[in-house]
DNA sequence: GTCGATACGTAC
DNA sequence: GACGTACGTATCGACG
């Protein structure tokens, strides 16, 4: 049967160009892009279409320009590294003999769908090769998409799969996202998701924008802020079908190729597979060997084109020593070792290890199974023997090893025996150090947006939900592509990635000397836990539970009727619409909130908002903390071992999770007592060090305001000190009131808090409270102009920066949404000073780490709380480490003001306060 | 049963 | 809308 394909070619140029590492030809040219597109080329080819045409963009302004001259206008320039390769590209197409369409005044795209249209209605069935999702409006019966670089084919079912809409809503769906890289803004806060949802119930974009009225909460507004460009969005994304040409689809049968050509101009660019193909007469892309991916076109198994792009890279199922033992050869010779680890289970102090794998040029991985347990699964080596033989090159300092979260590998292995040194690049740090702000740094997100590429995800092996099946049950097939595709894909990651940070020297600085070091530190600090006292847990959780019951049954016994009291809605409407009480706090969506702040507004009009707070008080601390902390002691340590996640906080924060043990409670009399079951062993103590008004101290660095380091080098409580300053008292006049207006100030200017939030804050008056602030500022102008150049830093550059070079994105500060540029404002005042803080402890951590580690077990880092870090250390031992870890901590940074760090000692973490 | 959104509250 | 950074629990409605 005949067929036309047609290829995007601009959106494969642009894929391939970021996706490969630089290549260069022979004589230095560049040949990455052009390398990915030629061999793309050549597996089509392979196919023998009867059809088919090359389709890029024409230069100068299309009709989409005129409708809306922003369009695009967020683009950058092409790097000239890809535009030089543009022509040699162009001239390799014609050498092949596949006809090219350049049309002025229209983009690729309409082109392509016009075509597409044109050969559907002659019974020609059509493939368009891209990899814009864009393209999915035109499917239909007899028009596929299909995207070699991923290898997924898309019909009807594919489209409704992927975006939850059929094809012919899927111009609407793009309408209200918007395309933020065409300029084209949607629907603020719309992703996918949302478009879609909003499709299935009004079924278009007109039903959608008719119904704008009735859709609640903070989307609806930005809906019906967004109706007026809709209708354009519409246009702007809709494909033309009916552009005028000069061929029709008959006229586009592929020519022979120019074999002198070809030879000629693999030559100049180093295409030596593809040459090699061509002096054999091979026709494309044959004699290479079967891919482990799926397949390139029409589903069946397509060969991989040369060290291509459609096929991920040759990847290696290793079963036998010999197999093995070739792959340690090339290990032992690698500059850098990709690994990567496989288990059952996601807890990395659980997890058994399932299979490993590893990756040293990209494209070639290999992966190697020690634990797949399913009917019928081939032999595999033995775990105990593959990790005798890896021991060797893994716990060797001197060959540096790559991962992506390796902190999870280092745990695994640990766990089984292999005390992994020497690792050395991270691509999920890298990707953290490089753009903190905002998204996320796990490797399918990165692969995409760094490598245009996708990966193959876990449910795709391994099922997701209730039909999920533990990796050891994954059949060996499946398991080596997504393994050895993990290893390979870090490589790849950390090539791009090492190369932007090599160009930003206070960046590598930041990845090789803070955070690369920290993670075997936070692994230690993980592999050791905390012990907790579970049986004091549980006496607090029935004596919660007592007075939570009490407090339930005197509500539902005020209410006159029973009700959950979990339910902010029920209560809500309890409150304000049977008891009529005054609704004076509103929540995001415009519902009456009963939050604290609410309640207590309400306290003194009826007896319920205060049990409610009670109540809520009760819950809080047994649902979070008493009842779960228990169940989360390890059986086989007997300890709760958190997880920190490094790349969390954009900030450059760490965070804690399984559980959360950075917000364990403490102001409140019941709250602390939970930290009383944080406790030392036999023979042991609890030692908490924390530093002493860091963010503050940061920002009398930053700002370098004479008063606030004059008040500062005082050593005098400083909340004090600026309150006296501010009402020009001296210290011991300084009243309760004035302190606590100082101190709700001087934190409320770090989180870049206006007159209304001060004035919210100390239950004053608007118009006192930003006397307050313009008293602050006349006392310390320094700080004023120090948040007006951070602002200013913000808008300019679009980050903000530590003292140490961390650098955090601030993409929403150019935003035309004020309330929106507001909050980054706010981030940017905040960032320079919470993200310095952060980079001060985790170089104590680190320093503190590396001399424990010369006094065997004396004492052990447990736990980091932002600006606290807390041990446990052998009796005799406590002063020692006191001593040491002031100094180290003290000495992590040199700043305009000391920094001052307070201990203690105690049985628990609550006596150590 | 699972998932996502919303509300709330804990820490620094 | 109004104070920055996190994580966890409960409810509730949608979905299969």
């Amino acid at each position: 049967m005949s067929r036309l394909v047609l290829i995007d070619g601009s959106s494969y140029l642009y894929r391939a160009f970021h996706a490969l590492p630089p290549l260069t030809g022979p004589d230095g040219s560049p040949t990455g892009a052009l390398f990915g597109v030629v061999n793309m080329l050549r597996a089509t080819l392979k196919e023998q279409p009867d059809y088919a045409a090359f389709v890029v963009d024409a230069s100068g302004p299309t009709f989409r320009d005129e409708m809306y001259p922003a369009y695009k206008a967020n683009r950058p320039p092409m790097p000239d590294d890809l535009r030089a390769q543009i022509e040699p590209m162009l001239a390799i197409v014609q050498a092949l003999g596949i006809p090219l369409l350049r049309v002025p005044g229209v983009e690729a795209d309409d082109v392509i769908g016009t075509l597409a249209l044109q050969a559907r209605s002659k019974g020609i069935p059509v493939l368009i090769s891209t990899g814009d999702k864009d393209f999915a409006q035109l499917v239909r019966p007899g028009i596929t998409l299909v995207n070699t670089m991923t290898g997924t084919v898309m019909d009807e079912a594919g489209v409704q799969e992927k975006f939850g809409v059929r094809p012919d809503q899927v111009v609407d769906l793009l309408a209200l996202m918007g395309d933020t890289v065409d300029n084209v803004p949607g629907v603020d806060k719309c992703g996918p998701k949302t478009a879609a949802k909003w499709l299935a119930e009004y079924g278009s974009l007109e039903g959608v924008m008719a119904a704008a009225g009735d859709i609640k909460g903070k989307i609806g507004e930005n809906l019906r802020a967004a109706l007026d460009r809709l209708p354009l969005n519409k246009r702007l994304v809709t494909i033309k079908t009916d552009v005028e040409l000069e061929q029709g689809p008959e006229d586009l049968r592929p020519r022979p190729r120019d074999v002198a050509a070809l030879r000629e101009l693999y030559r100049r660019y180093g295409f030596n597979a593809a040459l090699r193909d061509l002096e054999a007469g091979n026709g494309e892309g044959s004699g290479r060997r079967t891919p482990p991916g799926p397949s390139a076109l029409a589903g069946e198994t397509a060969e991989a084109p040369a060290e291509g792009l459609a096929a991920p890279g040759a990847y290696e199922c290793i079963t036998d020593r010999k197999a093995l033992e070739a792959w340690l050869e090339r290990l032992r010779d690698a500059p850098l070792i990709a690994m990567d680890t496989e288990t059952d289970s996601l807890d990395p102090m659980r997890a058994r290890l399932v299979g490993l794998s590893f990756a040293v040029e990209p494209g070639e991985a290999c992966y190697v199974p020690v634990g797949h347990d399913y009917p019928g699964v081939p032999a595999q080596l033995d775990r105990e023997w593959v990790l005798e033989a890896l021991r060797p090159v893994l716990e060797d300092p001197d060959r540096p090893k790559l991962g992506q979260h390796g902190k999870y590998d280092l745990h695994v292995l640990r766990r089984h025996g292999v005390q992994v040194r020497g690792y050395a690049e991270d691509s999920m740090l890298e990707s953290f150090v490089w753009n903190a702000g905002g998204q996320r740094h796990d490797m399918d997100t990165l692969a995409q947006k760094y490598l245009g590429y996708q990966t193959v995800k876990y449910e795709q092996v391994a099922g997701k939900g209730a039909k999920q099946i533990p990796f050891s049950a994954v059949s060996l097939e499946d398991a080596a592509r997504y393994a050895a595709e993990d290893a390979d894909i870090t490589l790849r990651l950390h090539r791009v990635l090492s190369e932007k940070l090599a160009g930003e020297p206070r960046l590598m600085s930041v990845y090789r000397d803070i955070e690369m070091p920290l993670v075997p530190v936070l692994a230690r600090m993980e592999a050791k836990g905390v012990l907790v006292d579970a049986e004091e847990l549980r006496r607090q959780s029935e004596d919660l539970g007592r007075r939570m019951l009490a407090a339930q049954q005197r509500a539902h016994e005020i209410a006159g009727r029973a009700f959950n009291l979990d339910s902010p809605r029920q209560l809500g409407a309890l409150l304000f619409d049977e008891l009529k009480l005054p609704a004076l706090v509103k929540t995001p969506t415009g519902a009456p909130s009963t939050n604290e702040e609410a309640l207590e507004a309400i306290a003194d009009q009826h007896e319920l908002p205060r049990l409610v707070l009670e109540y809520r008080g009760l819950a809080k601390l047994r649902n979070t903390y008493t009842d779960k902390l228990p169940e989360m002691v390890n059986p086989d340590t007997g300890r709760v071992h958190t997880s920190y996640h490094q790349a969390g906080a954009a900030t450059g924060r760490l965070s804690s999770n399984d559980p959360n043990l950075q917000n364990i409670p403490i102001r409140t009399e019941d709250g602390r007592r939970i930290r009383t079951a944080f406790i030392a062993p036999p023979g042991r103590k609890m030692v908490a060090c924390d530093y002493s008004q860091i963010e503050l101290r940061i920002m009398a660095h930053l700002s370098g305001d004479e008063g606030l380091l004059r008040a500062f080098e005082s050593g005098q409580d400083i909340h004090r000190a600026t309150a006296a300053e501010v009402f020009g008292l001296p210290l011991e006049e300084v009243s309760a009131d004035q302190r606590r207006a100082a101190k709700a100030i001087n934190f409320g200017l770090m989180y870049g808090m206006g007159a209304w939030g001060l004035a919210r804050q100390l239950g004053i008056g608007r118009g006192e409270a930003q006397d307050y602030i313009a008293l602050y500022f006349s006392r310390y102008p320094g700080v004023r102009d120090y948040m007006d150049r951070v602002r200013q830093q913000a808008r300019e550059l679009g980050y903000v920066e530590t003292v140490f070079g961390r650098r955090l994105q601030l993409q929403e500060i150019h935003s035309r949404n004020a309330a929106q540029r507001a909050g980054a404002e706010r981030a940017a005042i905040n960032a320079p000073m919470q993200g310095t803080a952060a980079d001060i402890i985790k170089r104590a951590m680190v320093s503190v780490d590396a001399w424990l580690q010369q006094h065997g077990d004396r004492a052990d880092m447990l736990l980091q709380v932002h600006d606290e870090l807390v041990f446990e250390a052998d009796a005799d031992f406590v002063d020692t480490l006191l001593a040491e870890v002031r100094r180290r901590m003290a000495g992590a940074a040199e700043l305009r003001v000391p920094l001052v760090v307070d201990v203690g000692v105690g049985a628990n973490w609550d006596e150590a306060h």
